[in-house]
DNA sequence: GTCTATAATGGGATAGAC
DNA sequence: GTCTATCCCATTATAGAC
């Protein structure tokens, strides 16, 4: 429970990131960490300088291994040229569904705690979340782009931004045992959304989106 | 700016609502809301009789006006029989979209909030949006479910929940001037991926989401 | 209904001994 | 590196005059 043997730095980190994950970042205060974690009062600052400091650790630790994790399989389905659009998109989804099997809930956590930032505009967490988050964005934009060949790339760019929200609204949401059926979910869900070509009815609702069916 | 003319009930609506969205919940204070409103700071507790209080009301006053746009346009879509696809997806889109056109930014602020009680699982106020939310979700359901009748129900509500994240994300993130061609795009993009069949490519993928691509 | 003043609490950060 | 004790500050909520 106290996790004997790890260090203090460690036991502070893995506290913080669930508390901060269940209860926002605001909420979760310094005293109920470092009790939690069974470490003085004194060693958060310490170890990282103040409470934002420790938050932004928090996220460079999870968010470089996702990113990661994803650049990893998405070189693995580039090697097919052009590539498989499902590889493309499964390169996205799995690393975070991965996530989600260690031992415990800690990536299901750390999704809700990418949703708070998400939701946290104006923020210095938000802005170093989506800096860390654009070339990740950028080469899988690029990556779809060269999967579906016909399609517009600002349009593709645009509708990855869907597969983002749907993918950390529901990972953040679901039930841990019922993450492995929505991922496929998602990938058939969001490959057939970005082969849906441009109908001249859909052309019309893009321009007039609230005239056309009222 | 000071509203001149309007209650101070709505002064406190209306600049709480805009800060928490801003700021969120525990960051914007009741000193910080009642000073930009120009009433006093007694009056939240007078008027709500907690902060808590006040955030419920913030969220009554446009969660009924949203759900009550889209179960409107709902019905014009059951209309016809069966009712087309696009037209159930825009009566859940468009509303959503319409209240970002008023003449400031308060729909999209109001998505901002709906985005971070997305986020505050645990929170009272993420259950009683979720209950809010509950039957106008089912009714959407049904309504998809009775476009697309070959479709299995279940699946179908599931990924109704992508839509839902794509949606608040983009409309809560996205600068004002995109919303009418991003929930056009969204609309098209959502009706093929609910339209996919599940090929055995991808029920492989649902059955074993790791193992099928490593 | 509106105001001032204040009560009651809890927060992050730090000084300094060990 | 770790601890105790404390500073200093902000918050929500309320009491009571007007």
């Amino acid at each position: 429970m106290f996790q004997l043997g790890v260090s203090t730095r460690d036991r502070i980190l893995d506290t913080a990131e669930r508390l901060f994950a269940e209860q926002g970042f605001h909420v979760a205060t310094l005293r109920q960490i470092t009790q939690e974690a069974g470490v003085n009062l004194a060693a958060v600052n310490y170890h990282f300088g103040s409470k934002q400091a420790l938050m932004r650790a928090i996220f460079k630790r999870r968010l470089d291994a996702l990113n990661a994790a994803r650049m990893k399989q998405l070189d693995i389905a580039l090697q097919t040229d052009p590539p498989e659009l499902e590889e493309v998109l499964d390169a996205f989804v799995q690393p975070a569904l991965a996530f989600t099997r260690g031992g415990d809930a800690e990536g299901q956590r750390f999704m809700q705690l990418l949703l708070r930032a998400f939701a946290d505009r104006d923020t210095d967490l938000h802005q170093a979340m989506r800096q860390e988050y654009a070339h990740v964005m950028r080469r899988f934009a690029d990556a779809i782009s060269h999967a579906l060949p016909d399609a517009d790339p600002e349009r593709l760019r645009q509708q990855l931004d869907f597969i983002v929200g749907a993918l950390t609204l529901t990972m953040a949401e679901s039930a841990l045992k019922d993450t492995r059926i929505i991922a496929g979910e998602l990938v058939r869900f969001a490959a057939a959304g970005l082969r849906a070509p441009v109908t001249e009815e859909t052309a019309r609702a893009v321009r007039f989106p609230l005239e056309a069916r009222s």
